[in-house]
DNA sequence: CCATTGGTTGACGTTTACGTCAACGGCACC
DNA sequence: GGTGCCGTTGACGTAAACGTCAACCAATGG
């Protein structure tokens, strides 16, 4: 297999962030690279798992989160309890990203209705504005 | 028009907050409730703005971006080009949601094949683990 | 009358997720 | 052999989003 490394500065360039933060996933416990001597040597694997991490943060999760979803993904050697437990851990995380999908779509309705309202105030400049609308929600 | 006013704590029971929240969040602009003498009291309108903040919160946004947010759903009185900056805002923000919606179905996605490998991994418990399997992510 | 309940302001503490800066090590190359 | 350049550790700083605590006010009930 040939597995391609990166340094850590490749790393921060691609991904547009700083050395400083992947050392500190990494003080955290989401990464832990080889190292040549000193220096750290990231595999496709640590790659992979920084970009989850990087995904995880635009879904406004935590360092933990994230790191316990990545760990999901990557089981390793399990006994059957274990796994169990995992899946139904994955079950619920599940069911929380649905609702998260839920909110979404919630609020890009919100958007479109925000467009339109403004569209229609910009077409008819004389008019009164129309009361806010808020549409009522059910409280989850 | 009946407006049901709430009280501060009767909102923060509601939704599973404190009242330090609630005053935090007016401290920075996302709420002003009228007053009775010295205590604060929330129309409907408020609980609204609160839920959007509180939805906002859950998809990851800051409160800065919340409060942004609310403002498009509730223009009040604009001219014709605050409307039309307003508008592409809108569409921006659209845009962003939409990743983030791709983002959240990948990370299903993403659980879906961790679940059936826990669960193959269960039905077959002699098996060797196979390689995580990471699935090849462009970089967006 | 006095305690309880619910509200207020203000000051300070805390956690998360980094940024900033200093001091150092190794290498390439001119 | 100095000078960048890339990397390291460690200490300290900081912004956001609250929590905690103290001291106070106002109505209410026994």
């Amino acid at each position: 297999m040939d597995s391609p490394c990166y340094t850590i500065s490749e790393l921060a360039k691609r991904y547009e962030i700083t050395t400083r933060t992947i050392r500190f996933y990494e003080e955290k416990g989401l990464l832990n690279p080889q190292r040549d001597g000193q220096n750290r040597l990231y595999s496709e694997s640590d790659r992979v798992r920084l970009q989850l991490i990087l995904r995880g943060k635009r879904l406004g999760l935590t360092l933990e989160e994230s790191r316990d979803i990545i760990n999901m993904y990557m089981p390793g050697r399990r006994n059957e309890a274990q796994l169990q437990t995992l899946v139904s851990t994955i079950r619920e995380k599940r069911q929380q990203l649905k609702e998260q999908m839920q909110d979404l779509k919630r609020m890009l309705l919100d958007l479109d209705e925000a467009e339109t309202h403004c569209l229609g105030a910009l077409g008819e400049p004389g008019n009164p504005t129309k009361e806010p609308t808020l549409r009522k929600e059910r409280h989850s």
